[in-house]
DNA sequence: GTCTATAATAGGATAGAC
DNA sequence: GTCTATCCTATTATAGAC
């Protein structure tokens, strides 16, 4: 039961800061290696396909975090304020209160084959969210287009947030997504 | 009055396409070579200071378009409809309706040294749009919030719009925004 | 699984002719 | 101002020992 963390799970937990920071282009193997302290042969045991693999791995890790956070909490029980509230707080810790930027806007950049992953996890979590304020109690094509425009208002929040230094936008942004989505 | 356009006009606005799609890190210069027709020591003669030097210059471009798409007709006579549907054509257009990404969003990645140019271009699109709102009525503190929330949503519609390869979030974003702004 | 060493290529940048 | 040729470094990726 005293197992370490298994070191491929440490890497991508690694690659996540470095790919959301970065994006695709901006990461480079040596980064990697530094950043990791483990080798470049190591690297391409755990990840054969190199940088590629790399960025499904963290694409991956993202889906599982986004299932596990943010689709799950939404999709459980209590009222619609106990629902968007988990999703909320899940989203000010897995970006830092609006200093960190998001992994998927970064990996959205260039010719890049992540597109595809990209597309499907703004797809559920805009599909959750809607999902939730159907649940309780708004038209669907009302729900579609409060949730789209709530992950918009985030998403535009974390560059706007990064590009001024400054968190307050993002703040700002939780509590006005909060008070449309509860509208 | 025949002269043709000054080739290193014409460059700056290929890399105005390049880096907003691509990022700085996403760019080669042979890509910039092959999109221009221009050898590279061309574009070193253009752009004495490399591919920074060239980021510069596309900054500075966009700096002086946002000068005269929106801070100018946001500044102009009118009633803040008026002013703010100026600002709102002028970003469609830029924006292609949704399917191009912004420039100094992409710009944000890496340690970059334009850093400082896309800050203070979004803190200058921000005040510019907050001063309309004072112009036409609205209190100093809340017009900055407003002007905030509505440069935020429109990055994130941005994002939201190319990550579902569909424009309909940018156009529902444009007219949330207006909305808001005009309320 | 990890390391050292190395290959192969792409990328940024310059020299010098025209 | 533009071209061809070239340099140097960084980058991706692999080989093979341990």
């Amino acid at each position: 039961m005293s197992e370490a963390i298994p070191p491929r799970d440490a890497v991508v937990a690694q690659l996540f800061e470095m790919f959301r920071r970065s994006g695709f282009e901006g990461v480079s193997i040596s980064d990697v290696s530094e950043a990791t302290g483990l080798g470049k042969s190591s690297l391409y045991h755990h990840f054969p396909g190199g940088k590629a693999d790399m960025a499904a791995a963290v694409l991956e890790f993202a889906r599982m975090w986004l299932e596990a956070e943010v689709v799950a909490p939404l999709a459980a029980e209590g009222s619609r304020a106990v629902r968007v509230d988990r999703m909320l707080s899940a989203l000010d810790t897995l970006y830092g209160g609006g200093s960190k930027p998001c992994l998927l806007a970064s990996m959205l950049l260039g010719d890049n084959a992540s597109k595809r992953m990209v597309k499907s996890a703004i797809a559920r979590w805009v599909s959750a969210l809607a999902e939730a304020l159907v649940d309780t109690g708004v038209s669907a094509p009302e729900a579609r287009a409060r949730s789209t425009i709530a992950v918009s208002q985030i998403e535009g929040a974390l560059i706007v947030a990064r590009a001024l230094d400054d968190k307050a936008p993002f703040r700002q942004a939780l509590a006005s997504v909060r008070a449309s989505l509860l509208k």
